[in-house]
DNA sequence: AGCACGCCGACT
DNA sequence: GTCGGCGTGCTC
């Protein structure tokens, strides 16, 4: 007979590809393995094609055991191959993300113990006490049915033993609530329903197309999708809707159970590892059929996927630019293709990259054109600061703090946005004219004065704030520059000193519950004026909130990233999207310094095809994504000299006779250190049809790179600091 | 990515 | 004399 077989095993590390192993049987792809790996062990998977065969025969090692997780379908293998190759990242480094996901291996299942149906011959008043306990409360975990009826742990091992009694998983059991299609059918508009009834078309016909769900806020995106996710559950198929991270708040999953009568299964970065295998658990075998999740549950192993959701589309919190740099939403639309279902983005303002799509012919359109219940778009105007500035060392213009008073006088709300953290961005010392700055960022310490310290938002470095400037020495003669919520909540507070207010930002809430209870104690009009970041954009419902005020509308518009503008023209209109909800109708206050720019007017006018087509018109004329492709390179090192050196032969040795492929830079970055490291960055500009990744490997393959400086490589960047 | 090996400063 | 810092290199 033959000896053992050679089989390529897939292991979570930086390698180019699968690894060689030796096994006494062959296991099919997609097999969960254990391989010893220099001195440790690590999880891998079986990988489809022919062992590489470099390694002889003699120094292979033997797989060390074949666990017993439900297989990687073929579909999440291609998957996995597909973004590797497009992200230009080690396959190893995909799979990754998967294995993340799983996370099997390290709590042990919590097994309990159900009824077999079955009376032991010899039935003692203890074992009856445990049989009736299970008959009444369905299966329960051996440490409750001792401590429930106080029999001892022979008595259980012996029903076991008898066959009464047979092991179950209990976090399978837990996940058992099933969505059900048709427990609270929605009454739809005419336009809801034309775009329902294409959408569960689609999903019927089971194969891949994607749409674009497209309609104003309020307008009832998410319960028109919510009937293509009924049609998938009728055709017993899984449903992943992917919001991003922000979003993922108790009024979402609320609408989810309020539709279907169970709450949908949740999927994010800190579940606990319990909730993470359970969800894994029931995703893989079924048990699971609706999954709520940030981007990462796309790497959940669907068993029978019939629909993926992408909510706000348009966020950029579907951009990972560390590690595997993807886009959810793109990856999205990449899983169901291949997986041969349905992809629906929803929006009220899609990304160019999604409207490009729709225009080439290659998205449906579906347009939800009125706001439900016949509630009207909030009144929009432009307060131009230069003819109405704030108070010396105030930042909200005269005429926004009246229809502040006004609005409270009326006994409504009103929402300050700012999308800045934190008391002040700046610290300056007005002595000497030092500006605090991180030690390990060229980024400033943010103060945030809640916490007496200044924070930078790059890594976290935290200093208490100072007395005296740390330069000079001199005494109290450090400033706060420019606003932040904190700011503004103080300013507020001096102007309108009834009013109640609320802070909202990432860092002043404990969680997605915190979240969930200020958003209850808006709508229970405890607040009177709300002062947010960007996680006050999302869809929540305030009947009462008729008052919307921007305080920087130009924020970020001269930080020369390519998406600024389309960002604002986003983020600004869903905020405005806030207000007048309800019956009330709302209005909302743009401060501007730059009243003039494309994107403000078209905020101003709610002119959202004339923004597109002036933005569309510009990245036409540069090659600019969604009509050329990006590719950044980010390298980082200790040594900054070195760091640029390598950037300069990398840009030396680029291919240069290739028609639209031009590289840009080596040019510092605009956070040049980061974390400890200096950061150099180049930029690939290639036209959309190129295969640009066959073009840049054997070019960065052949530049020489240090083992201390890395090279990150980010295709279709979104964020260029 | 880990983890070991390897070569230079402050301690039982 | 050793313990230990993290720079460099290997893992089928």
């Amino acid at each position: 007979m033959s000896g053992p077989t050679r089989i390529a095993v897939l292991v979570a590390l930086p390698f180019a590809g699968p690894l060689d192993y030796a096994c006494a049987e062959v296991l099919p792809p997609g097999t969960f393995v254990e391989v010893p790996l220099g001195p440790r062990r690590v999880t891998g998977v079986v990988w489809d094609g022919a062992p590489e065969g470099l390694v002889p025969a003699a120094r292979l090692r033997a797989v060390a055991a074949v666990l017993d997780w439900p297989p990687m379908r073929a579909p999440c293998r291609r998957f996995l191959d597909w973004m590797a190759a497009y992200t230009m990242s080690p396959p190893g480094m995909v799979l990754r993300h998967f294995i993340n996901a799983a996370n099997n291996d390290k709590p042990a299942p919590l097994t309990g113990y159900r009824l077999a149906g079955r009376a032991p011959e010899r039935l003692t008043p203890a074992r009856r006490l445990v049989l009736d306990h299970l008959a009444a409360e369905g299966p329960q975990a051996a440490a409750a049915i001792l401590a429930a009826t106080g029999v001892s742990a022979g008595v259980l091992r012996g029903l076991v033993e008898a066959g009464a009694l047979l092991p179950v998983d209990l976090d399978a059991v837990e996940a058992a609530p099933r969505p059900e299609p048709d427990f609270a059918l929605p009454a739809l508009s005419p336009d809801q329903s034309v775009a329902a009834d294409e959408m569960a078309a689609a999903v019927a016909g089971s194969s891949y197309k994607a749409f674009l769900l497209d309609g104003v806020t309020g307008s009832g995106k998410t319960e028109t999708y919510m009937e293509a996710i009924a049609a998938a559950l009728r055709l017993g198929r899984q449903i992943v809707v992917l919001l991003p991270e922000i979003a993922l708040t108790a009024g979402v999953i609320e609408r989810f159970a309020a539709r279907f009568g169970a709450p949908p299964a949740v999927w994010h970065s800190d579940l606990t590892a319990k909730a993470r295998r359970r969800v894994w658990r029931g995703v893989a075998d079924g048990a699971v059929s609706l999954v709520v999740g940030a981007r990462s549950a796309l790497f959940l192993p669907f068993r029978a996927l019939g629909l993926i959701v992408v909510d706000e589309e348009h966020d950029q919190g579907f951009k990972q630019d560390e590690g595997v740099a993807y886009h959810g939403r793109d990856m999205a639309v990449v899983r169901a293709s291949i997986e041969g279902c349905p992809v629906v983005l929803a929006s009220a303002t899609p990304s160019l990259e999604t409207l490009a799509n729709v225009e080439a012919g290659r998205y449906g359109h579906l347009v939800l054109r009125e706001r439900h219940g016949g509630a009207s778009l909030p009144d929009v105007s432009i307060l131009d600061m230069r003819l109405n500035p704030p108070e010396r060392g105030n930042f909200l213009s005269p005429v926004l703090t009246r229809a502040m008073a006004e609005t409270l006088a009326r006994g409504e709300q009103t929402l300050l946005f700012l999308n800045r953290r934190g008391y002040a961005p700046l610290t300056l010392c007005r002595h000497c004219g030092h500006r605090i700055e991180c030690p390990n960022c060229s980024a400033w310490l943010v103060e945030h004065r809640n916490r007496r310290q200044l924070e930078c938002h790059h890594c976290g470095h935290v200093v208490p704030k100072p007395q005296a400037c740390p330069e000079c020495g001199e005494e109290d003669s450090l400033v706060a520059c420019g606003p932040g919520v904190e700011r503004i909540d103080e300013e507020v507070a001096n102007v309108l000193p009834q009013a109640r207010r609320l802070i909202l930002a990432s860092d002043t809430l404990g969680g997605p519950l915190a979240l969930a209870a200020a958003f209850d104690a808006i709508s229970n009009r405890e607040v009177d004026v709300v002062i947010g970041t960007q996680i006050v954009a999302k869809g929540h419902h305030f009947p009462f909130l008729t008052l919307v005020g921007v305080v920087d509308a130009d924020l970020g518009l001269d930080g020369g990233d390519l998406r600024a503008g389309e960002r604002i023209f986003q983020l600004t209109t869903q905020v405005v999207g806030r207000a007048g909800r309800g019956e009330r109708p709302g209005r909302a206050l743009i401060q501007s310094f730059d009243p003039d720019a494309g994107v403000i007017r078209a905020i101003a006018r709610s002119d959202r095809d004339g923004f597109v087509a002036a933005e569309q018109a510009a990245r036409k004329r540069h090659g600019l994504p969604p009509y050329g492709r990006l590719v950044a390179l980010i390298l980082s090192g200790p040594d900054q000299a070195e760091v640029m050196t390598v950037g300069r032969a990398m840009a030396r040795s680029a291919p240069r006779d290739i028609e639209g492929f031009d590289v840009l830079g080596p040019a510092p970055a605009p956070l040049s250190l980061l974390r400890g490291r200096w950061r150099v960055r180049l930029l690939v500009r290639a036209p959309r049809r190129l295969n640009v990744q066959a073009v840049m490997r054997p070019w960065l393959d052949a530049v020489p790179v240090p083992g201390r400086v890395r090279l990150q490589i980010d295709v279709d960047p979104y964020h260029f600091m």
